[in-house]
Parts: structure tokens; sequence; C-alpha cells
DNA sequence: CCTATAGCCTGACGGC
DNA sequence: TGCCGTCAGGCTATAG
């Protein structure tokens, strides 16, 4: 599930609910997602601190503690958080509990157990390591930017805007979106494009991702006219009313208009 | 560099 | 109703 959009509500979340409570426990259920730490030594380090910040780099949320550890959070395809007062309330498949002083609890959730959990005492390096692409709303990513990470590229769009080392946080459903929007089909070849093509991938990039955001990641939420909430073959288009159709574009399912996107 | 494939996991769904 | 195959918004390792 989560893309960049869904992590960012999560963050917002997590700054809501989670923030300046002192942590009390730690419960690591499912220690197979851990990366690099013991769930004993994740409860260590983590006891009697409390988070201060949050922070996001594409499908990546970070928990900062006012001390020198930041918690990891990937969500794979089904994870989530929630924050709940009673025990009782933590959805069953969490994965990680963490107790506040409170009495409160904030609970990781991955049903498929597809998610990370880890410990670094330097974000930005953990980052670095992952290799990982700038992520679109970052300060610093500008169209000219995009265009010079997709220069050397050969494959296909879709592929390209999902490969997470050339940008962060795009995935399946929002590649297809941006793809939709922009009206290019799923299979043109990145090499394809020129400059004015890439800067108004960027543009709409960035306010689909306003939009998602703005609309708490919900696809019921989104503007009628955007795929995602069309997204089954046969259906109509939102937009142009072509016709929806599925395809396999490096190994993962594309939905596209068969009227309205183009290759170059 | 790229693509396709398989694998990691679990639950929902449709067809018989 | 129950079984079975397929599919799912992520990512990695491997082979070609």
């Amino acid at each position: 599930m989560p893309e960049l959009p869904d992590v960012e509500v999560f963050r917002q979340y997590a700054e809501a609910t989670a923030l300046h409570k002192t942590i009390r426990s730690v419960h690591v259920h499912e220690p197979d997602l851990l990366e690099s730490i013991s769930r004993q030594q994740l409860a260590q380090r983590l006891n009697a601190l409390h988070f201060a910040d949050t922070g996001r780099h594409g499908k990546y949320l970070f928990l900062k503690t006012a001390k020198r550890w930041t918690l990891v959070l990937h969500f794979g395809m089904t994870g989530y958080l929630a924050y709940t007062q009673s025990q009782a309330k933590v959805p069953s498949p969490a994965r990680m509990t963490i107790d506040f002083a409170n009495g409160y609890h904030l609970a990781y959730v991955c049903q498929r157990k597809l998610g990370v959990i880890d410990l670094t005492d330097d974000p930005e390096g953990y980052i670095r390591e992952k290799g990982l692409g700038p992520d679109p709303l970052a300060e610093g990513f500008s169209p000219e930017r995009f265009v010079d990470r997709l220069k050397p590229r050969r494959g296909f769009l879709k592929s390209a805007l999902m490969n997470q080392k050339i940008l962060a946080g795009i995935g399946n459903v929002y590649s297809d979106e941006i793809l939709f929007q922009t009206g290019f089909h799923p299979r043109t070849a990145v090499a394809d494009l020129d400059k004015a093509d890439v800067k108004d991938l960027f543009r709409v990039m960035q306010e689909i991702i306003d939009t998602s955001v703005g609309a708490r990641a919900q696809p019921d939420k989104l503007p009628p006219n955007y795929l995602t909430r069309r997204r089954k073959a046969g259906r109509p288009c939102p937009r142009c009313g072509g016709q929806i159709e599925r395809t396999q574009v490096a190994g993962r399912t594309a939905y596209y208009c068969t009227r309205h996107q183009k290759k170059r």
C-alpha cells in the first residue's frame, strides 16, 4: 500500500500523536522485520527516551528521539501506524508496539511482513547507504535535477519512476497516476523524452503528491478524474472517455488509458 | 545498464 | 460451503 503520500500521512499522524511522550517499553513481536538490531537492543536503546521529531524520505519514516537514536520504519505493502489508548485496540497483526508512560500505545502494523524496522544514529547516512534518490518534496529537488537523473536511463518510463534510486517514494499506483495525467504510455522509453516532457512530469508529479496528501492518501477522496479511483480494466477513462486497460511493465501491473496515453 | 523471474509473507477474491 | 489459484500500492537477488 504505502507510497510517498501514504507515508507522509503516517508521518503527520505520528507527529500529532506520538511526540514528547516518554517511552516506557518497546515490544517487537516479529523480529524478522528487524534489519540490523536485536529486539533487546532496540528496546534498551529507546527505553525512557521520547520522540522529538519526525522525518520522511521516500517511503521511509524516521521517528527521531531527542538523544542519539532514530527509529526507522518502512511499511512494505501493507503497513501502517495506530496510536491507541487501550492495549485491546492495538490491531492484532501489530509487529511492534511502543508503550508510552501516558498509557497510550503506538503500534506498527505490517500484515505481510514486507516492511523493515531499524534504528540509526545517522538518518542521512542510512538514506545514502540505501542508495535512495532524492525525495520529490525535498527542498533541493528541481526539474533540472530530475532531468539529470533521468538522462542516463535506457528503460521504460514507468520503471524509472518506480526506481527508488532515481527518485524515492513513487510506487506502482502513483507511477500509473503520473503517466495517466501526463499522457504517457507506461512503456514510453525514457530516452525518447525531451526536457520539456520531464519538466511536465515533474510539475504533474508534485501536484499529484500534494493533492493526495491533502486527501490524506485516501483514494475515494481524490478528485474524480484521477486514475487511482478507476484502476480497473474495462472501465471508461475519466479524462477522455477512452478505455482503461491493464498490462505488465517490468513485472508490475500497469493500468492506462489506451486512447490518451501514447509513447513518444 | 536493463528486463524478467522468483522469492519473501499473508489475506481477499473469484471460479468451480 | 470449501478448496484452489490468482492477485495485491514493496523490495531484493539472480540470471540473461
